[in-house]
DNA sequence: GTGAAAGCGCTAACAC
DNA sequence: GTGTTAGCGCTTTCAC
């Protein structure tokens, strides 16, 4: 059991600028001036009332200075999912930004739902605060007219948005898609399944679409039955995967396009008495900390994450008041590993 | 390359309450009771303004509404590491009850850094913010003070601050460090290492404790030898596991005290050449997607992280205004797996 | 049940 | 250089 205070004394009150203005002996518009290092105030002056607000514990009252200026200093980062660490890796990039740029960051977790993004996207414009970096959750439904036509500086990150005018920081998907692919015909295999994500988001159609680049520069049949269509998570990956190796001509190596289906694919690869890369090879996307903790090690496409966010944030930085969208393109990165070594059949 | 548009046509501007009053033909303040649901307001008039206010797409500006009502609906989540899974696990489940109570939260990522933890908690204050649920950077150091003698509602979760009288909602890491120390002993594992956390947070030295107690009361002698104190990252878990497997005497189990350092862990096992469990058994704290990836899948204490913030937000929705400081202990869950398995020796 | 008016804390425009 | 004043958009008395 802690003591039982839990509020101060009745009376305490918070200082406001008046209450410094009136310690220092100044009027408040040059307590404001000088803790805003806006106008010409005497250094002595600037001392006197730097050290009154300090002895006062002295905050100023952000949502007073809003009101005032119309803005906030602070950058949201909209996030599809909280959990998978691809988003959270990214949103170091955007702080790290952020803070040289006197930005505060808040973060937002959509969950994958057109409701709450369009929610934060309305808090966002009610707090008026100053850009958006955001990963929507469709690539054809998020709306962000309604930013735009207030002119919040949005920048999207991982995922296309269809609507034009947009700056945006994506990874070449496509790419990343047929080096994987490449990377499998390259060891031998010869059926090579897909476990693609929501036909919602452009990084599961184009990491599809690399897939079959690669079949077909090298004269490839390509089978929709090898496509399997899942959600991006864990179970979902499981159950594709599953079906997949289920089917009656079942895949000598499969590549899983994101991080968290991976594991679910692991899952059922082993579960179907299966083993990687003997019976069946592996491509993950996204590098993370326990891809080096299998057995077999898993190959993967990594993604530069951080720089993902570095580059999104100074995007939001440097959004000119008008011009044509910026668009940064970011290349992914094949690592072999022994999920996918050579195994003569 | 997009459009070139990116701003809205000069005169475009926001849609304020005066504009929705006018255009309802009512006064400002009627339209602020109808939006709030306070006061009586004619049924009729009520529906002509919500219907008036929705084609105007007005938003009212959330920093007026806070300089009048002085609070602003959001909660802040103060955590150590966006990218350690528990602590975004937690997330959620403060997110879940926060719209139930109308709040909206905002993280805040403090990077185990007292000053940008100092930092967040100052913008807290400064925005008038309604609540924190943090997990402090240092069990010791971290300053809530300023937020007790602001009224500001504060809960922590996972780590223990010295000071009094603050909300808490923790796991039992002593049970969890005595749980998985008394495994490995009942598994017939001997010298038996700790790989604990730093000094400043009461999780390492609870888990640490927990580790003694089941050494204690099997009548084991406690080797501090067998104890290494590293960052709860994966690098620190690395190099102090490394170390206590290229000492004189190595152990022959090892009770690893939280994620990252798990991961750490089993790659300095590996590299040593060992095999799990048959030449060193492992516990793990917290379970993860990845834990059941590995091969042998890993014996861990789980903690309910979803719970912890789920009850967190409870108590910050329900706090009263004077009263002790209330304290909820959740208990860790041993989960055996195979890196634990019996191997008589 | 509704409107008029005051004021939350701050900053920018204007005086001096 | 510094002070005075007005006003940002909203809610909440207070009248009626």
């Amino acid at each position: 059991m802690g003591p039982v205070r839990r509020r101060p004394a009745p009376g305490t009150s918070v200082t406001k600028i008046g209450d410094v203005a009136e310690a220092a002996g100044v009027s408040a518009a040059t307590v404001s001036r000088v803790l805003n290092g806006r106008g010409n105030v005497s250094a002595e002056l600037s001392e006197r009332v730097r050290q009154v607000a300090a002895e006062l514990d002295y905050q100023p009252f952000g949502p007073a200075r809003a009101l005032r200026q119309q803005v906030t200093p602070v950058w949201a980062v909209v996030i599809a999912d909280i959990e998978n660490p691809f988003f959270t890796a990214m949103v170091r990039g955007v702080e790290d930004v952020a803070v040289g740029e006197e930005h505060r960051v808040v973060l937002c977790n959509s969950d994958e739902d057109l409701g709450k993004e369009a929610a934060y996207l309305n808090i966002v414009i009610a707090e008026r605060m100053s850009g958006v970096v955001i990963a929507v959750a469709s690539t054809d439904e998020s709306d962000l007219e309604p930013l735009l036509e207030r002119n919040v500086p949005v920048v999207a990150v991982d995922r296309r948005p269809v609507q034009e005018g947009i700056d945006s920081v994506l990874v070449d998907n496509r790419l990343g898609g047929e080096q994987a692919t490449a990377h499998l015909i390259d060891a031998g295999c010869r059926r090579i399944g897909c476990i693609t994500g929501p036909t919602r988001l452009s990084t599961a159609a184009e990491r599809l679409a690399g897939y079959r680049d690669a079949l077909a520069s090298r004269m490839y049949a390509s089978d929709t039955r090898l496509v399997r269509r899942a959600d991006f998570k864990e179970r979902g990956g499981f159950q594709a995967t599953k079906a997949l190796l289920e089917s009656p001509e079942p895949p000598d190596a499969v590549f899983v396009t994101n991080n968290l289906m991976t594991i679910g694919a692991v899952h059922a690869i082993r579960e179907a008495g299966l083993e990687i890369p003997r019976d069946i090879a592996l491509v993950g996307f996204d590098d993370e900390p326990w891809t080096t903790l299998t057995r077999p090690q898993l190959t993967v496409v990594a993604q530069p994450t951080y720089e993902i966010g570095r580059q999104a944030a100074q995007l939001l930085a440097s959004a000119p008041v008008e011009g044509p969208a910026r668009h940064v393109v970011l290349p992914p990165t094949l690592i072999p590993r022994e999920s996918t070594v050579f195994v003569p059949r």
